[in-house]
DNA sequence: CTGAAATACTCAGTGCCCTGATTAATTCAC
DNA sequence: GTGAATTAATCAGGGCACTGAGTATTTCAG
């Protein structure tokens, strides 16, 4: 019996918290237009013009799935997507005046959802709410990325050991 | 120019907690091994014998999740699957020897991992941090299984008539 | 100017996550 | 006891998310 608590464990309750959320986001904003599509919807209203690899980033979506997700929004005619004259890698994305309406649409909605989604906390909770997710997602984050650990062996991740199987 | 501000959508916050989350765990913990999968695994050291329905409502997945992740453990032979003679629609879930194993094994390197997840926050910090997300998430699955709303027409999210707020 | 490195994107493969429809077994109403 | 719900599991289908490998284009070193 060396079972584990799973409700102290900071992963299973980011997935728990998900999926609520895309319930929540299914019923109440769009059954045809994801969360993350929304995202990037709204990533090219605030910088119109953007390539697919930044969109990405500002989102927070790696390279095959920001394709992905993109590739859907231009099928549904959401978005426009052509060749950079000046760099013939990059791929120019931008709004279509359909997407421009879906995204005001759904924006109003997605406001009335956080609404619903965090009324069990107060004014307060709410915004420590976003302060601890946001402090331990970007701490986790700059693991990843290290923050410039030039000169010397600082790494990110360092082996730390074992990780077999 | 109306866009919207994504750090302050819990949606968005979530998905980008599980991301880091995902990350952090694929170098410090297992490679093979993903968190859901850990998940099965513990409900099954707590509660031997469970049915794969009953698994998935304890670490939260629904039925078509839970059967990939469970063809997945079986054919890593993490754990054996037999009819319930009693109930021939059931199927009765059990670690191997293995299975067992590798959850003891897991286990440690997952509080190690929690420890890192978390470090950004102070221990008063980690207590809200659960306390606030685990509110979020059971208020949003209480609106999916209403309480039990027996006699009149009391429904879960009810065409959305705005609520708490 | 040319070959090597870097960059943007694509593709193949794996796994999680959901819904709606189907199949097989059990239970319940009559 | 038999036919109608109910229930456990499967299957098909769509979408998100990551890695590793491959292609095309640009940049940079010499």
């Amino acid at each position: 019996m060396a079972a584990v608590d799973l409700t102290t464990h900071p992963g299973h309750l980011a997935r728990r918290l998900q999926q609520a959320h895309y319930l929540l986001w299914n019923t109440m904003v769009s059954e045809e237009i994801t969360s993350p599509q929304f995202a990037v919807l709204n990533a090219l209203v605030a910088e119109p013009g953007l390539d697919q690899r930044t969109v990405g980033e500002r989102v927070g979506l790696d390279r095959s799935t920001i394709a992905e997700v993109i590739s859907r929004l231009d099928r549904r005619g959401l978005l426009d997507k052509v060749r950079d004259p000046r760099d013939g890698r990059r791929f120019l994305l931008r709004l279509t005046d359909d997407g421009l309406r879906t995204h005001r649409k759904l924006a109003v909605r997605t406001a009335r959802m956080n609404q619903v989604f965090l009324a069990p906390l107060s004014a307060e909770e709410q915004t420590q709410f976003f302060g601890l997710i946001r402090r331990v997602a970007d701490a986790a984050e700059s693991l990843r990325n290290p923050p410039e650990a030039a000169a010397s062996g600082v790494q990110a991740l360092p082996g730390l050991g074992v990780r077999g199987a």
